[in-house]
DNA sequence: TAGATTGTTAATCGATTAACAATC
DNA sequence: TAGATTGTTAATCGATTAACAATC
């Protein structure tokens, strides 16, 4: 046994890449992930190169804690300059595994359906709205964007044949329900929910409920103290 | 000395409630908020009483990490119950302190913007939007909701008459910058982002970016690994 | 009583941070 | 070179969890 296999320190929390079978932890993931959205943001405003701090600034994680997530998975930065932000958006895809493209199904064709399917807050990262649909059928046959609006008993081939990853609820509450029902029965694992409706699914079945009021909460509680 | 003091066990984090001193940390404060989102739908549901394990079932907090968070506070539940959803309801409120009525402005009226005015999901949380503005004449002066939409140069009078506490974002990415600014001249402290646009504002405001797609990345790693 | 669920302890684990040498 | 910023260490702090007595 030498000197230094005595004097090693603790083991770090053990990162691996892409092709390692290590998960990453639920922290670095939601991490990874935001600093990806700046990324992505500061790529469109043709920003080469950034700094930890100015993650840092953006996300309101510690530049220390990002250079450490970073350097788990490798040495991505150049010293007294910073991070290539292009090289840097596609290693982070890497290690999220989110470099290809994903298909979403759309439900709602209201006001909140119609102004997902004009943003590319998710075409910008990879997610692409490939069907829409509602249950009213004064919509359905109408077009929203590229997307005629199709009815949900077409549900089921649509997920088949489209390979679709997501599905995403701009419904009314009471109908979120009945739909998250259809979407788990079409084989569908991740349920995007922006009702404010409490889903029941089964275990294998995530569900992301959107919660802008409990961020504001969450937000004025600091401004008030 | 007595024997007891010797033997106390470190002591665990200083929790106080509304009218002590101590601020709540990130992490707690984020908790709670979400610990409310749920109660609150539950009350809508009719629910009378709640389990730790069933708060665990639809936030993901560990029912173990509810039960530490809430006993901080005080004993608010009953063992072999649950907790009183209504009281609970309002025992939080008065922790996060934001028991009370807080006013929004709402910037854009396009599709986005309709559906926030129209929905409930801030007003059940108690945030009333009591302005739109829009800085296209055409939708000035047309009804969205209750509201007639203003024009952007109002911003000021606005936000004195009514104390609007809280800036809602829901304008395309080039429109952001300029109403971040606007906004923080007029003395709003908190700005919420549905735009992608990176924000710069001074250090006392806090932006809050909405972020759906990375939301969906983090649920996507753990759907493919 | 029997079953359920809280409140609390004790142990562990991961996150956070300051500091600084390495180096671009 | 001088200034900036990374990569990494070491120390601390808070979050997480299992377990279980208390008690409804």
């Amino acid at each position: 046994m030498s000197f230094n296999e005595l004097t090693q320190p603790a083991e770090a929390p053990v990162y691996r890449d892409a092709i390692g079978a290590e998960r990453l932890s639920l922290g670095v993931a939601a991490r990874l992930s935001r600093y990806l959205q700046v990324l992505t943001q500061a790529k469109k405003m043709g920003k080469e190169t950034i700094s930890s701090q100015e993650l840092s600034d953006y996300t309101h994680v510690n530049s220390t804690q990002i250079r450490r997530d970073l350097s788990g998975f490798g040495k991505f930065g150049k010293r007294g300059v910073g991070y290539n932000v292009d090289s840097l958006v596609s290693q982070i895809r890497k290690i999220l595994r989110t470099a290809g493209q994903h298909n979403i199904a759309l439900f709602g064709a209201g006001h909140l359906g119609k102004a997902i399917a004009s943003s590319d807050i998710f075409a910008d990262h990879g997610f692409r709205v490939v069907a829409i649909f509602d249950n009213d059928s004064k919509k359905v046959g109408t077009q929203v964007g590229a997307h005629e609006v199709r009815h949900v008993t077409e549900l089921n081939s649509v997920v088949e044949d489209e390979d679709i990853v997501v599905g995403v609820l701009a419904v009314p509450n009471q109908a979120a329900q009945p739909l998250a029902d259809d979407l788990v029965d079409a084989g569908v694992k991740i349920i995007f929910n922006y009702s404010e409706s409490l889903l029941q699914v089964p275990p294998e079945v995530t569900v992301h409920t959107s919660s802008p009021a409990v961020d504001l909460l969450y937000a004025l509680y600091f401004y008030l103290t």
